[in-house]
DNA sequence: CTACAGATGTACT
DNA sequence: GTACATCTGTAGA
């Protein structure tokens, strides 16, 4: 068990941000009790620069929370079928957030299995992979916007036990336009939970962390 | 491993 | 209408 994040660790951008959050630990209350998975990968969003982000047309309905104060959900609906979660970040009114990607189950296995029968036992496959890691936390549009730095919330982001440096691989990322790419995916290395497709290539040298 | 079908929100023309 | 801006599950090799 560890406190919650410190909400200025999301503040400053968001590739520290990303940074941070790996290791951090999602949880949230299920009607299988509480679902909690360690973050191994994360993948960075800023509206501004970004021809990827859903902020880069600009303010929506639907990306409306990106825009405010870091520490809340965004959670969208994607391909008609699946829920996507990001922790937004930076300061109200600015656009950002991190994906979150893939985890690590660290509650009840049994409970985690039962709410995901399409994983079929393998516990790697619980949460690899940004729609599944929703299904399996109960993530959908009720979820969206929630603060999860408040120890009250349904969906709650704790510290957790910091990922070191030499565990921490990047990639560029894929389908975006030439000289994006930055290393905006961060990963852990040697996690077996991580999402492999689209495989951006390894890099152990990240920025100046 | 690769291929593609799936069911349908959202923002675009 | 159409593409999709963050996909998944299943089938088949």
């Amino acid at each position: 068990m560890s406190d919650l994040l410190d909400r200025s660790a999301l503040a400053d951008d968001v590739l520290p941000a990303a940074r941070r959050l790996l290791g951090c630990e999602l949880a949230a209350d299920t009607p299988q009790g509480e679902v909690r998975v360690r973050l191994v990968e994360v993948e960075a969003y800023r509206g501004a620069d970004d021809p990827g982000s859903h902020c880069y047309r600009g303010k929506t309905a639907r990306n409306e929370v990106m825009w405010g104060p870091a520490g809340h959900l965004y959670v969208y609906f994607v391909y008609g079928m699946h829920f996507c979660a990001n922790i937004v970040c930076l300061q109200d009114g600015v656009a950002g957030a991190v994906l979150v990607r893939a985890g690590e189950v660290l509650s009840d296995l049994g409970a985690a299995h039962a709410r995901r029968p399409t994983a079929r036992g393998r516990d790697a496959e619980l949460a690899k992979g940004p729609a599944r890691l929703c299904a399996l936390l109960g993530l959908d549009k009720e979820a969206n916007g929630v603060d999860v730095l408040d120890p009250s919330s349904p969906v709650r982001l704790y510290a957790g036990t910091p990922v070191p440096d030499a565990d921490v691989r990047t990639g560029p990322r894929v389908g975006v336009a030439a000289g994006q790419e930055r290393p905006w995916r961060l990963w852990v290395a040697g996690s077996k939970t991580v999402t492999p497709y689209k495989a951006g290539r390894a890099r152990a040298d990240g920025p100046d962390w």
